[in-house]
DNA sequence: AATTAATACGACCGGTCGGTCTTATTTTGG
DNA sequence: CCAAAATAAGACCGACCGGTCGTATTAATT
C-alpha cells in the first residue's frame, strides 16, 4: 500500500482474491473454501494468501465484508435508483430476485448458504455473519417506514412483520429455484410481495406488474 | 437382520445411528460430517459405521431419509390430528416452529442447512434432497386445496402461491431465530400465516391466535 | 464342549487440510 | 550498477479425512 490516498495495486488484487473466494465459498461453503484451491484459482502461491491475511480466519472474514460490498453495489444501490416508498420496496426485491435469477453467483446466495452454515457454530465468522444481517433487516424496515410515511401503506402497518416477509420471500426463492422449477419460482416471489403491497397500498396503481 | 418380518437389534442400532446423524450433521453440515467423530459420539469404532454402509455418501443418504421419517414423526402426523381445512394448515405450520422453537436439533433445521449446503452440488445426495423438499411441497399444496375444497379459503386462491409463502415464513423462522430474537422471530413467522389465512378466510373465528 | 461363523476393533494407508519456513526472484534506492 | 528490501514460490509439517484389513473376541451350531 502507498502512505498518500491512492488505490495501490496490492487493493485491486486484493479484491481480486475475495471476489474469487466469495464466489467460491457460495458454492462450497465458506468452512469448505481451500485456500489452496483458491490459490490454484487464482494462478498463486497459497503462502501469497498468508502474506495479505494471517489465518483462513482472517481471510474468511475480509470474504464476508467483501460479500457485503457486492450486495450494496448489486442490490442496494440500484434499488435506491427507484423513487421512494412501495416503489422503490418493489424494486429492491425485484433487485434481489434478478441478482438470483442472473447467476451471478453460481452457488446461490453467499449470505443465505453462510448463514445456515454458521448458524450453530458461535464465533467471529457467525458474530460478523449476524452483524450484517442485522443491518439488513434494519435497512428494509427503514425502506417500510418511509412507504408509510408517505402515506403509500397504513399507518397501522407492523412494519417489522411486512420486512420479515419480504426477505422471507427472498430467501426462499434462492432456495426453491434450485429444488423446483426455476421459474415458478421467481414468479411467487415477486407475487408475494405484489400481492402484499397492492392488498395494503390505497394507491395500487403506484405496483407494475413486470420486473422494474 | 432377520429374515423373518420382526424387527432386528441392528434395526434399532441404526436407527440410533441414524438419530445421531441428522443432529450431527445438523451442526457441522452433512459433508462435514466426519465418520470419526460420529463413531466417537456412538462410543463404537468408524470400522463399525463401513460394515451397515459401504461408504459415507451412502450413510449420508440414509441420513437423509432418517431427517424424512423425523419430520414425518414430529411435524407431519402431529397435524394431522387437526380437523382438514385452515386449522390443519395452521396446525402444521406451528408444529413446525414448535419443533424450532424446542429446539430439537440443536443445529437447527436438517433440511434447511442441508438444501443451503447442497444447492450447488449435483450428485445423489442433492438428488435426494430434491426429492424430499418436492414431496414436502405437494403436501403443503395438498393441505391448502383442502381447504380451497372445503370452502374455508377462496375457490380463485392461487394455491401454489399460498403453499410458497406458508414455507417461506418456516424457512425464515429458523434462519432469522440464530441472528435475532427468537421470540419476536417465531411471533412473525406465526402472524405472517395467521394474518395472510384471515384476510382470505370467509370465517375467520377458525383461525386462533396462539400456538395450537 | 468344540468348532465355526459372525462381528467389532484399532492400527494403518494415501490424500488433503491449514500453516510455516527457507530459498529464489524481483523491485527499489543510492 | 550494485546492494538492500520486499515479494512470491514451493517444499515441508502435523492433524485429520475416508476407507481398508488382519486380528481378537463373541455368538451360534452341532
Amino acid at each position: 500500500m502507498t502512505s498518500d490516498g491512492r488505490v495501490a495495486r496490492g487493493d485491486r488484487t486484493r479484491r481480486a482474491v475475495l471476489d474469487t473466494a466469495v464466489a467460491l465459498a457460495t458454492e462450497v461453503g465458506l468452512d469448505g473454501l481451500s485456500l489452496g484451491q483458491l490459490a490454484d484459482r487464482l494462478e498463486v502461491s497459497k503462502s501469497g494468501l498468508f502474506a495479505h491475511w494471517r489465518s483462513k480466519e482472517a481471510l474468511q472474514l475480509a470474504t464476508v465484508d467483501r460479500a457485503v460490498a457486492q450486495w450494496q453495489e448489486r442490490i442496494i444501490e440500484p434499488a435506491l435508483r427507484a423513487p421512494r416508498g412501495v416503489r422503490r420496496l418493489q424494486a429492491l426485491h425485484e433487485a434481489r430476485i434478478d441478482f438470483y435469477a442472473a447467476r451471478v453467483l453460481p452457488g446461490g446466495c453467499f449470505f443465505a448458504n453462510t448463514e445456515f452454515e454458521y448458524n450453530a457454530r458461535p464465533g467471529p465468522i457467525r458474530d460478523r455473519l449476524a452483524e450484517a444481517f442485522q443491518r439488513w433487516t434494519a435497512f428494509l424496515e427503514r425502506l417500510v417506514q418511509e412507504a408509510v410515511d408517505l402515506g403509500e401503506l397504513p399507518a397501522d402497518l407492523d412494519v417489522a412483520q411486512l420486512a420479515y416477509e419480504i426477505d422471507a420471500f427472498g430467501i426462499s426463492a434462492v432456495m426453491r429455484s434450485r429444488l423446483l422449477d426455476p421459474d415458478t419460482t421467481y414468479r411467487h416471489a415477486r407475487l408475494g410481495l405484489l400481492n402484499r403491497l397492492r392488498a395494503l397500498s390505497p394507491n395500487p396503481t403506484l405496483l407494475t406488474e413486470g420486473p422494474s
